[in-house]
DNA sequence: GCAAAAGTGTTCGCAGTACACCCATGT
DNA sequence: ACATGGGTGTACTGCGAACACTTTTGC
């Protein structure tokens, strides 16, 4: 840095790109949005756009997210948000030099498609072969679902899938989506709960999900963040 | 990205910052530089510097990292580097809008300290207790110096702080100094020769490292990237 | 009654823990 | 001889895997 005259240094432009995961049934979803312009007009892509002259890339994402799931910045503020990691390869966008802060959003089930904000269009697709996507983000896409499959087996992140108040076969099968395995269920139950902090129990009448079977209790995620000892997937994949 | 004409952007500079440690004996240590120039002239910081125009993060921050350790390209070409994430607030240099990208990198014991390249002196120091430096580096040390004792649980990059070859001792050692905590070390080395790939054992005499006791056996970092199961710490400390 | 989902109990094996103990070298 | 660090063996314990079983609902 220091044999830099401060005013003479290479210009940049820098975006956010958004990853935005949901579980929806058993498929593990992202939000994507058709792109109205070139380069890459009428691809699909991640949401995402310039940082703004006064604001850090945390705030430029969650502003996307809230413009691009049209939740009100109320309830945009409460999803859970995470840097990914940063994109600056040069060329990854044709027209100049772009460094892409990526970041993970993880959403509950029920936010509609809406193609909020600006984006021409917006629809929920299946994370596990989208078609090819505007400039690198089948790789950021890719990135980001390793990343949430690997943060499953030591952190309480899970909840962030599952509306406010769920049942233990609600968390489990976003387990079981994420990750792409089956689990057994006594044991699942077991850990989940032997683990303080990660679930709490709901005083009041349990409900039906499906309506068949028996109903079942209702939990909200716990204060904790982490999972000691860990959750580890079955067949132990980490590339 | 859809709304803003391509010309039009709000520009930024964009950086690199390296926090590159190093176990020396039984202390974690990093490398700072002293600041040639405003702001904090003076003042110790974290080597970095601003991408040039046709390099992606990854290389600005590997030639940073030559140019710092004053190692030759070469060498420095096969050091443990990774990315930790970005930093981007406003206002974290009282000059201008400034993203930067934070890399951690993993250097073996003896890179002699050198003020290689540009910056005025450069000093190996102990990355818990350093005085206040620079910018916000403080917090970027803190973040990588976490994600390293983390990373130690479920991967196998404790290697990068060891010499081509090495005893297990020394693996042990750098567990410890890393977690700051003791280790059985019968159970430390079954732990690690029961995982495949971690370590590979090096044909022809053993050696002494300090001169006492029983000669050891020498290994080589193995083509494993990852534990499982994972190394825990004793008592799981996960922020 | 039957299917389906929630919830409980129990057994088994293995991995991590905590040691005791032997080996090889320098002083 | 003894201190120091390397290396092996072993008994105990607790968690996870696997699976049988009971409970409560809708149809």
């Amino acid at each position: 840095m220091e044999r830099y005259d401060p005013h003479a240094f290479p210009p940049f432009a820098v975006t956010v790109d958004l990853a935005v995961l949901t579980v929806r049934g058993d498929t593990l979803q992202v939000l994507l949005v058709e792109r109205g312009q070139d380069p890459y007009r009428g691809d699909w892509a991640l949401p995402g756009g310039f940082l703004l002259p006064d604001e850090s890339a945390e705030s430029a994402a969650r502003r996307e997210l809230a413009e691009e799931t049209g939740l009100s910045p109320a309830t945009a503020a409460g999803l859970h948000l995470e840097q990914l990691r940063t994109y600056s390869d040069p060329g990854r966008d044709p027209r100049m030099r772009v460094v892409s802060v990526a970041f993970t959003a993880l959403v509950p089930d029920p936010p509609e498609p809406r193609g909020g904000g600006d984006a021409a269009r917006a629809r929920w697709v299946p994370a596990a072969g989208t078609g090819p996507l505007a400039f690198d983000h089948v790789r950021i896409l890719a990135d980001a679902v390793e990343r949430v499959a690997a943060k499953f087996e030591y952190t309480c992140v899970a909840t962030a899938f599952c509306p406010p108040e769920f049942t233990l076969g609600e968390l489990q099968q976003v387990y079981e989506t994420v990750w792409g395995v089956a689990l057994d269920r006594p044991n699942f139950r077991r850990k989940v709960l032997a683990t303080p902090g990660f679930v709490e129990a709901v005083e009041g009448g349990p409900r039906r999900t499906g309506g068949r079977g028996k109903p079942a209790a209702l939990h909200r995620a716990g204060p904790a963040r982490s999972l000691h000892p860990p959750l580890l997937r079955p067949e132990g994949r980490h590339p």
